[in-house]
DNA sequence: ATGTGC
């Protein structure tokens, strides 16, 4: 499996230049010997084609989640000069913005007592999950309109949430460069009734309780102590994301001969980051962020009232940590060759991970790095961390973004019964709650690479830090 | 991930 490919640290492997013919760099990725073993020969090689495009800096990089993806693999960095560079939709994913939040509450596990199947079951209710679910929200086009140039700050200004959550999420909620006119009439009719919907497969609303602190400075800058209740969203921009993507990846496709790039994957279908179609993919693409954001913001929003309802405390105790982006390109300054130089990184499957003192990152937490949430699957502890140094210096400032699938949705389906999985977790006093059992099995834990020790490798490599574990007290699903 | 698959 890993035959062509150079070890070149404890936990660093690099795919040389000719793995596959037309690499312009190599490729790199970060992965324990343990994990190397679920590698997928095909990611590798997704890997190396991403080192074939047009403009790409330094190297092609990957994660320890990485796996098989569309085009590029998930897990994979990618950052593409501002002139020569392209942008392409295989480098963020169809879920644009796919993205988690973590909210920190005032209740300890002895406050849920007795009342955690309510506490579900209300969540449930207040939260649309599922494939299709629609939204009690009454939204106009032209609300539309300013979801998607205004993000977070549309929901805060029609009263889902405060001001200071603002500052609390990756761009501030909203990405600039907006562009209304990228977003078919047909994303727009698919994304106007789901604004505060879950969606469904590994999206997810969990009640965690943190566990084990890590890093004691760290977690009380981010403002969480052992034993503290917190519940963490996970989802992206729904149909209206999915949609901006295969409606730009169709017009990229055709414009490829235009700009004479040859790909070795018309999955990689990409465009210049200055070019008519590029800048359209870029503005569409925003726009969806920004839906995404607007999105989990309405989410937390509702489930902090159940909170504030159920258990009798103050809205305002309950406190957003912090919000990250899983899928996005984003226009970043680093330091290439030792100046400070002006990037489009494309995340897949990855976190930001800026360190200590870096632009964009909370002022309250500056002096540690920003916050890095990430999930684990269903029955497994999430993690947060803190950026790193390390991490600017390696990864443009990126870590991984959660476990990897392992086995596929069919497999699973076969392998696992959803009503067993439903009842051992419960076992363990976690309640789930979804619209059918078989949707469960294919989200169990046994499909996702251990999402523990994926966290391991990217602690070890250095590229974020463990600050606090999280458990999983319950969840519901789509 | 996705009004789930050409």
């Amino acid at each position: 499996m890993l035959e062509g490919i150079n070890m070149i640290g404890d936990l660093e492997w690099e795919v040389p230049i000719g793995y596959v013919p037309d690499m312009r760099v190599p490729g790199r990725f970060f992965l324990s010997r343990a994990l190397a073993e679920t590698l997928e020969e095909g990611a590798v090689r997704q890997l190396a084609n991403v080192a074939t495009l047009p403009g790409i800096v330094k190297h092609s990089l990957a994660m320890p989640d990485i796996h098989w993806g569309y085009g590029f693999p998930i897990g994979g960095v990618a950052a593409f000069d501002m002139t020569e560079g392209v942008i392409s939709p295989g480098g963020v994913g169809f879920d644009i913005n796919c993205g988690v939040r973590l909210i920190a509450t005032p209740l300890t596990e002895a406050d849920l007592a007795g009342k955690k199947r309510e506490l579900i079951e209300r969540l449930f209710s207040a939260v649309p999950t599922g494939v299709g679910a629609k939204s009690a929200l009454r939204v106009s086009n032209k609300d539309l309109t300013a979801v998607m140039v205004d993000g977070a700050r549309w929901a805060v200004e029609r009263g889902f949430g405060t001001g200071a959550d603002l500052v609390r999420c990756e761009a501030e909620g909203a990405m600039p460069g907006a562009d209304p006119d990228a977003v078919s009439a047909k994303a727009r009719q698919r994304g106007v009734p789901q604004i505060g919907t879950l969606g469904a497969g590994n999206h997810f609303l969990e009640v965690q309780v943190a566990r084990e602190i890590v890093d004691p400075e760290a977690a009380k800058v981010f403002g969480i102590a052992e034993g503290q209740v917190c519940f963490m969203v996970h989802c992206g921009s729904r149909g209206l994301g999915h949609q901006v993507a295969t409606d730009h990846l169709r017009t990229l496709e055709s414009a490829l001969a235009g700009y004479r790039i040859h790909l070795p994957d018309r999955q990689l279908a990409c465009a210049p980051i200055d070019s008519p179609e590029g800048r359209a993919y870029y503005g569409g693409m925003v726009c969806a962020a920004n839906y995404a954001w607007a999105n989990r913001q309405v989410i937390m929003h509702e489930a902090k009232k159940v909170f504030a309802e159920l258990f009798g405390i103050d809205y305002d105790a309950m406190r957003l940590i912090y919000d990250v982006a899983h899928n996005v390109a984003k226009f970043e300054r680093h330091d290439v060759d030792g100046a400070s130089t002006e990037v489009c990184v494309h995340r897949k499957g990855a976190t930001r991970a800026f360190g200590p003192g870096a632009p964009g990152i909370p002022r309250e937490y500056a002096g540690v790095g920003q916050p890095v949430i990430i999930p684990g699957s269903m029955g497994t502890s999430s993690f947060l961390l803190h950026g790193t140094t390390t991490a600017m210096q390696k990864t443009w400032g990126s870590t991984c973004h959660g476990a990897g699938r392992v086995l596929s949705r069919s497999k699973a389906k076969k392998e696992v019964r959803g009503k067993e999985l439903r009842e051992h977790l419960a076992g363990e006093g976690i309640l789930v709650r979804a619209h059918s059992d078989s949707a469960l099995a294919e989200e169990a834990p046994e499909v996702y690479k251990p999402s523990r020790e994926v966290v391991r490798v990217v602690h070890e490599a250095g590229l974020s830090n463990i600050v606090v574990r999280l458990e999983p007290l319950g969840v519901i699903k789509g």
